[in-house]
RNA sequence: GGUGGAGUGGCCGAGAGGCGAGGCUCAGGACUGCAAAUCCUGCCACACGGGUUCAAAUCCCGUCUCCACCUCCA
C-alpha cells in the first residue's frame, strides 16, 4: 500500500513518489504577518501538519519548510497607521501565529524562514533571470518578469494569457506587458529598502518564495503546498520564475480549501474574520484541531459555531473512551495504526473515511470494555490513540496537558471524599441525599458516572 | 467572458456503476435505585429532466442553483 496525492498540476491522484528515496522535501507558504492568525490560516497549518505527521510515520525522513512573509505593502500600511515601526508589526503578528500553531500542536517546522533574511538570494535569482532575458529592469528601480517570453506560463490554474481580466492598471507604464509582475518593487520614501544593481527596493511577494524554496530544498522538491486561491497568480509566478531560472521546482502541488462563512470566503476584507485566538476560548484547541483537521482537506469547511460544537461532542466521545481505557488498563494507551485508517490516510489524506474506522474501533472497544476484554480494548484503544496521534488530537500528548489526567491529586481526594459519602447513601438506599451530592458537584462542573467498577468522575468540558 | 469546485436524509458530512460511511438530533429497547456513559434497533437520501446499462447517488446529455479564482488573500 502505497501514498497517493492529489497533485493540482495534474488535476489527478496518483502514486507519490520523492525524489531521493526516503526523503520528502515540503515548502508551504506560510503566512503574510500583517495581522491575527484566524482560522482560515491556521487551518493550512493544519492539514499540511497532518501530511507532514502522516508521511514521517511512513519512514520519510522529512524537511518541512513554511515561510514567513515579513515585508509588503500590507505590513507598511499596518506600521503607517499605527504609528509603529514595520518590523514591530512583522514581529508582533508572526508571534501571533507562532502562538496559534502551538495552541494547536502544529509541529514547527524544520526550517521557518523569513523573506527579510534572504535578500540575497532574491537579488542572485532576479540576475540570473536577468540575464538570460526573462527578466527585465525598465530603469525605474522595478524588476519585471516577462511573461510573453515564457515557454509555458498559468499550466497550474489551466488558463490563457488572453483570457486574464485586464487589470485596467495605468501605472504599469514601464511594463512591457500589463501581465509581467513585479519581481521587485522600487523603494517609495519612507519604506524600507535594499541596494541592488537596479536600484534600492524591497521583494515582490512571489519572487521570496522561489529563493527560499530554492535556498532550503534546492532547484527541484517533492510538495509545494498553499492554499487554493494561492493557485493563481502566486503559485503560477513562482512556477514561471523559477523555471526561468532553469529548476524544476515542485513535482506535486497541494492546495487545501476554505473556511467559510455563510457560505463565503473568510477574509480580512470581509471583516468576518473569526480569530483562532477568541475561537479558543468557547472550545478547547484540541477540539479546534478536530474541528478542522476532520475535514477532507480539499473540501470547503462552512464554519459555525453549532458545527463546531457538534464535532467536540464527537471528540469527546472518542476521547472519553480513550481515557476510560487508560483507567482501566492502568496506563496510556499505545499508538498503532489500523490498516483500515492506513488506507484511507494512502489515498489523499482522506481524513473522513479513516475517521469511520476510528468510529467502528471506539464501538468496538466500548463493548470490549462492557465484556471486560482487556487484552482487545489495549490493542483498539492502541489505533484509536494512534489515529489521533497522526491527526494531532491525542489527548494524552503534553501539548494538551490540560485535558486528560490533569486532574490534581488533591482534587482527586477531595472528590473522593464526596463520592464516598455518595456510595455510603447509596448504600443505606439513601438515594435523595446521593443523588443531592452528585447535584451538587456537577455545579461545581465535574460529572459522576456509576460504573460497574464503582464510581469515575471527571471534568465538565 | 475564462478557469475550477459544489448540490446526499431534520442537521453535519463520506462514497464514485450492484452490499445505505460515520457523527449529531429524534423514537424505542438493554443496562442503572434514578441518571450518566455504553451497546442494540428504528426513522429519514442522493438538485431537476432525459439517456446508457441486467443494474446509476456514481457514467453521458441538458437544465437550475450556489461558491471560488482571474494580480490583497491560507
Amino acid at each position: 500500500m502505497t501514498l497517493s496525492l492529489y497533485n493540482t498540476m495534474t488535476r489527478t491522484t496518483s502514486e507519490f513518489k520523492p525524489l531521493v528515496e526516503g526523503k520528502v522535501g515540503i515548502y508551504l507558504c506560510g503566512a503574510t504577518v500583517q495581522g491575527a492568525p484566524h482560522i482560515g490560516h491556521i487551518r493550512s497549518g493544519v492539514n499540511f501538519d497532518i501530511l507532514r505527521r502522516w508521511l514521517t510515520h511512513l519512514g520519510y525522513d522529512v524537511t518541512f519548510i513554511r515561510n514567513v512573509t515579513d515585508i509588503d505593502d500590507k505590513i507598511l500600511h499596518k506600521a503607517v497607521h499605527e504609528n509603529i515601526p514595520w518590523w514591530e508589526v512583522a514581529m508582533k503578528y508572526e508571534k501571533a501565529f507562532a502562538w496559534a500553531y502551538e495552541t494547536l500542536n502544529v509541529q514547527s517546522p524544520t526550517y521557518e524562514p523569513r523573506a527579510t533574511g534572504h535578500i540575497t538570494q532574491m537579488v542572485e535569482l532576479m540576475q540570473t533571470l536577468i540575464d538570460n532575458g526573462s527578466a527585465y529592469a525598465p530603469g525605474n528601480g522595478d524588476v519585471y518578469l516577462d511573461v510573453r517570453a515564457l515557454k509555458s506560463y498559468l499550466t497550474l490554474s489551466n488558463q490563457k494569457l488572453d483570457d486574464l481580466q485586464s487589470t485596467g492598471d495605468s501605472e504599469d507604464s514601464f511594463k512591457k506587458d500589463p501581465r509581467d509582475f513585479a519581481l521587485w518593487k522600487a523603494a517609495k520614501p519612507g519604506d524600507p529598502s535594499w541596494p541592488t544593481p537596479w536600484g534600492a527596493g524591497r521583494p515582490g511577494w512571489h519572487l521570496e518564495c522561489s529563493a527560499m524554496a530554492h535556498a532550503y530544498l534546492g532547484a527541484e522538491f517533492d510538495i509545494h503546498g498553499g492554499g487554493l486561491d494561492l493557485i493563481f497568480p502566486h503559485h503560477e509566478n513562482e512556477i514561471a520564475q523559477s523555471e526561468s531560472a532553469g529548476w524544476g521546482f515542485a513535482k506535486v502541488w497541494m492546495h487545501n480549501a476554505w473556511v467559510t462563512t455563510s457560505g463565503e470566503k473568510m477574509s480580512k476584507s470581509l471583516g468576518n474574520s473569526l480569530l483562532v485566538s477568541e475561537i479558543v476560548k468557547k472550545v478547547r484547541p484540541i477540539e479546534l484541531r478536530w474541528y478542522l483537521g476532520s475535514a477532507h482537506y480539499r473540501s470547503m469547511v462552512e464554519f459555525s459555531f453549532e458545527a463546531l460544537e457538534e464535532n467536540s461532542i464527537n471528540f469527546r466521545r472518542i476521547e472519553g473512551f480513550l481515557i476510560r481505557a487508560s483507567e482501566i488498563l492502568q496506563r496510556t494507551p499505545d499508538i498503532s495504526i489500523s490498516e483500515k485508517f492506513a488506507a484511507a490516510m494512502n489515498d489523499d489524506l482522506a481524513v473522513p473515511t479513516a475517521l469511520a474506522d476510528i468510529s467502528d474501533l471506539v464501538r468496538e472497544g466500548n463493548s470490549a470494555i462492557t465484556a471486560g476484554d482487556n487484552q482487545s480494548l489495549g490493542t483498539i484503544a492502541a489505533q484509536v490513540r494512534g489515529a489521533l496521534y497522526i491527526l494531532g488530537c491525542d489527548p494524552f500528548d503534553s501539548v494538551f496537558a490540560s485535558g486528560a489526567g490533569s486532574n490534581s491529586s488533591a482534587m482527586d481526594g477531595l472528590v473522593s471524599l464526596a463520592l464516598a459519602q455518595r456510595e455510603a447513601a447509596r448504600a443505606r438506599k439513601d438515594f435523595a441525599a446521593a443523588d443531592a451530592i452528585r447535584d451538587q458537584i456537577l455545579e461545581l462542573g465535574i460529572i459522576i458516572e456509576d460504573t460497574p467498577a464503582g464510581p469515575r468522575w471527571t471534568l465538565a468540558r
